[in-house]
RNA sequence: GCGGUCAUAGCUCAGUUGGUUAGAGCACAAGAUUGUGAAUCUUGGGGUCGCGGGUUCGAGUCCCGUUGGCCGCCCCA
C-alpha cells in the first residue's frame, strides 16, 4: 500500500481513464464550435471575495479556501460563472455581439462525496452575453441539447426541463402573494418534488399556513406539461406582465421546435434552481429514468455581471458536469473504450535491423506518423502479436532477409498482406498508405 | 456537519467455531518459440490482510479507535 494517498475526493486519470474524459471533453469542443462559441480559460484560484459577492458568506463553508502567502484570501474556483462574467464585464464594450462563450475547466468544492458527485470535477460552461429575449435561450438549450446527443443519446435517454422564475413570479404576484411570500413558495416549489407537501414546512413557519386556494394553485401550476395549458391558466389573470412573458414562451418553444428538438423539452414548473441569481428562463437536463443526480443546468442572470462590478449586461448561460454524464454513458453503453493506437510498429530483428529501423523510425515520427518498436531484442511470433496488440494499421519488417535484399516488407495488419518496397522508399510508402486510406 | 456500510495482490474476489508458511482467476513479466497475430503449457514478480491499539498461547478472522471508499441526509452555485 503506498504510503501517499490522493486527497479525499480528488480523482486520478489513469490512461484509460483520461481516454474517456477526452472523448467527453473533444465532442463537448467540437459542438460548441458548430455553434459559434469561443472557448477561454481563466484561473483556478481566484480571491475568495469573487464567490461571496454572489453568493454570500455562507458560501465559504463550501469552499477550497486559504490564506496565501501574501495575505490573500483565496479559493479554488467552484464554478466559472463568476469568473467569466469578470472576464466579460472588463471588455464588455470591446466585445463583439452576441458574446457566446465556452469553457471546459476543472472546479473544487469542499463537500461530501455522493454518486455523481465529488470535490473535484469538470464542467463544460457554455454562456451567451449581450442577449436580453429568449433568443439566446433558444441557442444555448440547442446547444445543451447537442452536447448530449451528440454522445448517441436520444430523447429516451434524457431530456431537458424548463421553467420559468419570471413567469412563478408575476403569477403568484398575480395571486396577491408580496416578495417575501414569492421567494417562501418558490422554495417550496423546489423542494416539493422531494419531500412532498412538507415541502411547505419552511413557509408555514413564516408566514403561517398558505391560503388552501392560493396553494391548489400552486399545485395546480406545478402539473403544467404544455404551453397551451400554461396560457389557458394565465389568459384569465390580465396581468400584462404574463401576457408578454407568454410571448417569450411562445418564441422560445417554437425556435426549439423549428430546430427538432422539441423532443427534448419538458415544460415544467417545477425546476426553480436555487433561489440564487437567476432572473428568467432555467433548465435542467435529466436522465429520463430519473436514477442520477442533474446532468446540466443552466438559465438566465441578467443582473450578475453588474452585481460582480460590470456594466449592466443580460447573460444566459449552462454547465454540464462530467461525473453523471459519465455515468449515463456508461449506464447506456454509450463510452467507447480508447487505446492509443500507433500507425505504424516496427518489428525488428538484430542490431543491423534496429540501426536499419532506427532511421526511419524518426523520419515516420518526424513526418507525424504514430511509430513504435519493441526496446528490447523479442522473439519474431512475440512482435508480431506485440505488433497485433498495439493496434497498429502496419507493421515494417527488418530483419535479416529483408536487409539482405536491401528492403522493407510492410505488412497491413487488418488484411493480413504483406508487400516489400525498396528501404529508400519505405517512409514515402507509409505516407501513401495512410493519405489514401 | 450527520447516518449506514465496507476495506485481503494492479483488478474481481475466496479465506471454515480464531490455528502455524494468506490463496484463485484476470492482468503483467520470462520461457517453451530468433520469421508472422486473439491458443496452449511452464515459471515468475507482486501483500507489513487500510492504519493504530486491545483480547488471546496464537488475530486476515473478535473488540475499540482512526483513515479512506461507497451509499444516503444537509447542501447543490
Amino acid at each position: 500500500m503506498a504510503t501517499f494517498q490522493s486527497l479525499p475526493g480528488f480523482r486520478e486519470f489513469y490512461p484509460d481513464d483520461l481516454s474517456r474524459r477526452k472523448h467527453i471533453f473533444d465532442l463537448w469542443r467540437r459542438t460548441a464550435h458548430a455553434f459559434g462559441f469561443a472557448e477561454y480559460d481563466a484561473p483556478v484560484l481566484e480571491p475568495l471575495e469573487l464567490y461571496k459577492a454572489k453568493s454570500g458568506d455562507e458560501i465559504e463553508a463550501q469552499l477550497f479556501s486559504f490564506t496565501d502567502k501574501g495575505g490573500r484570501e483565496v479559493a479554488l474556483r467552484p464554478e466559472m460563472t463568476p469568473t467569466v462574467c469578470r472576464l466579460v464585464g472588463a471588455r464588455a464594450s470591446a466585445l463583439k455581439r452576441p458574446i457566446k462563450w465556452f469553457s471546459i475547466a476543472e472546479f473544487y468544492r469542499y463537500e461530501r462525496m455522493q454518486k455523481g458527485r465529488g470535490r473535484c470535477f469538470f464542467q463544460f460552461n457554455a454562456d451567451i452575453f449581450g442577449e436580453p429575449g429568449p433568443e439566446a435561450e433558444i441557442e444555448l438549450i440547442a446547444l445543451l441539447t447537442q452536447c448530449l446527443a451528440a454522445f448517441g443519446l436520444t430523447e429516451q435517454d434524457f431530456h431537458v426541463r424548463l421553467s420559468d422564475r419570471n413567469l412563478w413570479f408575476y403569477y403568484l404576484e398575480a395571486l396577491g402573494l408580496d416578495e417575501p411570500r414569492i421567494r417562501a413558495v418558490l422554495g417550496a416549489v423546489d423542494r416539493f418534488e422531494k419531500y412532498g407537501d412538507d415541502a411547505f414546512k419552511g413557509y408555514t413557519e413564516q408566514f403561517g399556513e398558505l391560503e388552501a386556494g392560493v396553494k391548489a394553485k400552486v399545485l395546480a401550476f406545478l402539473q403544467i406539461k404544455t404551453l397551451a395549458a400554461l396560457e389557458a391558466t394565465l389568459a384569465t389573470l390580465g396581468s400584462e406582465k404574463l401576457v408578454a412573458r407568454l410571448a417569450d414562451w411562445r418564441k422560445l418553444l417554437a425556435g426549439l421546435e423549428a430546430m427538432g428538438l422539441a423532443r427534448f423539452i419538458a415544460v415544467d414548473l417545477g425546476v426553480v434552481r436555487g433561489l440564487a441569481y437567476y432572473t428568467g428562463f432555467v433548465f435542467e437536463a435529466f436522465d429520463r429514468k430519473g436514477e442520477l443526480r442533474a446532468l446540466a443546468g443552466g438559465g438566465r442572470y441578467d443582473d450578475l455581471v453588474e452585481k460582480l462590478g460590470g456594466p449592466a449586461l443580460p447573460a444566459v448561460g449552462f454547465a454540464i458536469g462530467d461525473m453523471t454524464f459519465a455515468l449515463l454513458l456508461e449506464q447506456r453503453g454509450l463510452m467507447p473504450a480508447f487505446v492509443q493506437a500507433p500507425d505504424v510498429y516496427c518489428v525488428i530483428g538484430g542490431e543491423a535491423g534496429r540501426r536499419a529501423a532506427f532511421a526511419d523510425i524518426h523520419a515516420l515520427r518526424a513526418a507525424g506518423h504514430r511509430v513504435d518498436y519493441p526496446m528490447k531484442e523479442v522473439a519474431f511470433g512475440k512482435q508480431f502479436k506485440a505488433a497485433a496488440d498495439s493496434g497498429a494499421k502496419l507493421a515494417l519488417i527488418y530483419g535479416d532477409d529483408e536487409l539482405a535484399k536491401g528492403v522493407v516488407k510492410i505488412r497491413d495488419l487488418t488484411d493480413r498482406t504483406e508487400h516489400e518496397v525498396p528501404r529508400d522508399q519505405a517512409v514515402a510508402a507509409v505516407r501513401d498508405f495512410f493519405s489514401a486510406g
